[in-house]
DNA sequence: CGTGTACTTGAGGGAGTTCAAAAATTGTGG
DNA sequence: CCACAATTTTTGAACTCCCTCAAGTACACG
C-alpha cells in the first residue's frame, strides 16, 4: 500500500478523522504496515507493549487468556480500531492477544513515534481519549448485562453489538462480514458454546438468524433480536 | 477548607501527582466544594455531564441502574479519585450515580475550566489517560472474573480489591473503613445478597472475616481469602 | 422500646453446565 | 473426485450451583 491509499484509510478512522489532510499525509507516511492470514497474531498478550496499531481492513478478535487457561474474547475490531494503544499509554504489557480471524491489514507505529504525534498535534490526544473513553462505556455495558441478564439476552446482545459495529445490509437482512464461531460467542457472554448452539438453532428454526458453520452469519430479523435483548 | 489544605490533598492525588507546587494552587484555588452526607448523592445517572470531580476524602459507591430497574455496583471511589471526568470528556450523560456511603468531600471544576486546565498543562491529559487506562484495565478483569469464576472466587476478589485500594492495616488484620453491605458485595459480583450472606458467614465462622452489620469488615487472613480467589 | 432495615438461614427449583456421543461440514491427500 | 481425517456443531441426559421464595432473627435508630 503506498502513502497516499494509507492516508485514505487513516482519514476514514475515527481516531485521525477530520485531522488536516497534510498532516493525516505526514501520519501515513511515517507508519509501517503488517499483513496477517487468518489464525495469525498481531502479538501475545504479555508481551511488552511496543507499537500502537490501526486496523487497515481485515478483523482482529483480541482475546484475554486467564492463569486458570479459560479464554475470553474482549471484542472484535475492524478497520479504523486502535489495537494495543491502551497498554503502550499505561506502559504495560499488552494484556490480551490479537488475532485476525480473515486476512488483515495493519499499520503501526512505535510508541515514541505516537508520542511525538501527539504532542504535536494535540487533538489526537482528545481522540485517544474518546476512544478509551468509548471502551469503558462498552465494558461497564457488557458488565452490566452479565452480572443481571440471563444467557439468551446476552448472546443477543452480543450480536446486535457485533452487527452495530461491523454489520453489512444485504438484500434479506444484516451479514456479519466474517467468520464468528459459536465458541466466540460463548467467549464473548460468559457462556458455552452448549448453551450458545441451542439458542443460535432455536432462533434459525425461528428464522431469527441464518448462516451455518463457516458462512457468515445473517440477521433476518434484527427486531425480533432487539426484542430479546431488552425483554424485562 | 482554604486552598493551602485543597492544594495538599490534590498534592497526594495520582492525578495532580508530580506537578509543580505553584501549578496545583492555581489549580486549588480555581475548584469548589461540595459536602455529601451519607447516602447523598453527588449527581444522577443521565444528568448531563458537567461537572470533573476529585474526592478529598470520604467515599463514594457509583451505582448503575438498568432500564428494568436492577442496580449493579461499578466501584468505590476515595481520596483522590477522579469522578465524572470520563463522561465530561465523552459529552454523554453521567452513565451512572455517585452515592456518598460517609460524610465526603469533594472538589469540582466546570469542564470548560478543566479544559483549559489540560491545555495549559498537557502532562494532565496523559494523567487522565493514565486513569482510563487504569479503569479499562478493572472492567477488564471483573468481565474475566465473572465470566469464568465461580460465585465464591468473585467475593473473594471483589474484598481484595477493595481492600488493596483502601484498605487499613490494624494490630489484627486489613480493615475496610467504610461500611459495605452484603447488598454491595452482591452488586458487585453478579450475585444475589442471600449467597453473599451465606459465603461470609462461612468465612466468619472460619475465622477468616470478622464483622458484623455497620461495623467495619476486617480481613483476618487475608492470605486465605487470596487462596480462594485463586483457586483454579 | 418499638419499628424499620439489614442480615441469616432453610427448602425447593430451575437455568445452564457438564458429560457424552453423534452428526454435519470442511479440509486433505491420494 | 472421492475417501478419510479433523473440526465444528448439534443434541441428549444428568447434575449442580445458585437463585428464588419464605420466614425468622438481630441490630440500629428514632
Amino acid at each position: 500500500m503506498d502513502t497516499e491509499a494509507r492516508a485514505a484509510v487513516l482519514k476514514r478512522s475515527a481516531f485521525f478523522h477530520g485531522l488536516n489532510a497534510a498532516i493525516v499525509d505526514k501520519i501515513a507516511a511515517a507508519a509501517l504496515e503488517r499483513l496477517l492470514k487468518p489464525n495469525e497474531t498481531l502479538f501475545q498478550q504479555g508481551d511488552p507493549s511496543t507499537h500502537h496499531y490501526i486496523v487497515a481492513w481485515g478483523r482482529l478478535r483480541l482475546d484475554q487468556t486467564t492463569p486458570d487457561g479459560k479464554n475470553i474474547v474482549l471484542r472484535f475490531m475492524g478497520p479504523g480500531d486502535l489495537v494495543g494503544s491502551v497498554a503502550v499509554f499505561r506502559s504495560i504489557p499488552y494484556p490480551a492477544t490479537p488475532t485476525a480471524v480473515e486476512e488483515t491489514r495493519v499499520f503501526q507505529w512505535t510508541s515514541d513515534r505516537m508520542n511525538e504525534l501527539m504532542s504535536e498535534y494535540p487533538v489526537l490526544a482528545a481522540k485517544a481519549m474518546a476512544m478509551m473513553g468509548g471502551r469503558i462505556g462498552e465494558l461497564q455495558e457488557r458488565l452490566q448485562q452479565i452480572s443481571t441478564q440471563q444467557v439468551e439476552r446476552r448472546i443477543a446482545a452480543a450480536i446486535l453489538r457485533i452487527v452495530a459495529q461491523s454489520g453489512r445490509k444485504t438484500d434479506v437482512g444484516v451479514e456479519i462480514p466474517f467468520p464468528l464461531s459459536r465458541q466466540d460467542l460463548a467467549e464473548m457472554t460468559g457462556t458455552t458454546l452448549h448453551t450458545v448452539s441451542r439458542t443460535l438453532s432455536a432462533w434459525i428454526d425461528e428464522g431469527v438468524l441464518e448462516g451455518k458453520r463457516s458462512s457468515h452469519l445473517v440477521v433476518l430479523k434484527p427486531h425480533r433480536l432487539m426484542q430479546i435483548a431488552e425483554q424485562a
